[in-house]
DNA sequence: TTGCTCCTCACGTCACGTGAGGTGGC
DNA sequence: TTGCTCCTCACGTCACGTGAGGTGGC
């Protein structure tokens, strides 16, 4: 991270260490700053690169986290936008932040289902390799039990 | 499911059916099949209705399984192609399997991460709404803490 | 006949990605 | 001067979604 940390000033990033530093890329990084999401990060006087301080980094690391789960870009402005209202919206942040956990919470249990299934299958074709079609019959029948389950969950 | 199921025949579905069962949208399931990662579907005679016996089913899923963690459809194509060749190739399956495991794996991580991360903004915000600033700071600083883990992974 | 589901084909959309062409500081 | 990173703006792309207009069986 090439942060300029003079003492007593605060930490400064460029595009290229946000990006690194939350996995977002630089070009989505200029998108959601034309489109609103990301609220207009100051320049530098002469060169007009992109500076961002240690709050703007928080609030991208935090928008990496809600565009992780599906969250759709006008959702995320909402959502930013409820944000800047500062404390005084704390159990707006709190009544956000719960239904995030809730859709990665649903997400984790889609995730540990579509494991289970695929293990199955991968026991299945071990017995299939093995010649042994008794079992892997029986596999296949709990494969198709679980399909059921695995349906993705709808926005 | 309306599977038409007369004693001796096999199950047949329908597109509805089908976008039910795996819980992806009929649009998604014709835009599949005519860019090739599922093979033609068999059709009522007439009517010219997408029919989907038991093993395309099997296949539909799986491919679900596969956009779910956010592969191409390029890919997707691949390893249908692959699965096409049928038992000869069941090592090659199961490499395939695995390293499905292998991003099934690295997206729980992912999430188990996120999971921590929201809690802590939770227990921020209560504490902020509590009044008490110095839990809050310290909050702040173990989410500033996670934040460097958090970096989406690169396909 | 009226619904209902399905069909194709063309166009729209969402969320970016990718150059082209140019600037600014070591 | 040469790299290097950054800039904007326009256009491209990927993975679908959405009508428009039409057909077929209870």
């Amino acid at each position: 991270v090439d942060a300029v940390n003079l003492p007593g000033a605060a930490a400064v990033y460029s595009i290229k260490d946000v990006a690194a530093l939350t996995g977002l890329p630089a070009s989505t990084l200029r998108y959601y700053e034309s489109i609103g999401v990301i609220e207009p990060v100051s320049r530098g006087e002469s060169s007009g690169h992109r500076r961002y301080t240690e709050e703007d980094l928080d609030q991208v690391t935090w928008l990496a986290c809600l565009a992780a789960t599906g969250m759709s870009v006008s959702d995320m402005r909402e959502y930013v936008t409820n944000g800047r209202r500062g404390p005084a919206a704390a159990r707006q942040q709190i009544d956000l932040l719960m239904a995030q956990e809730e859709r990665l919470a649903r997400a984790a249990d889609q995730i540990t289902l579509r494991r289970r299934y695929v293990r199955l299958k991968i026991d299945y074709w071990q017995a299939i390799d093995a010649g042994d079609h008794a079992q892997a019959d029986l596999l296949a029948r709990e494969a198709g039990a679980l399909a059921g389950d695995l349906k993705r969950p709808k926005p």
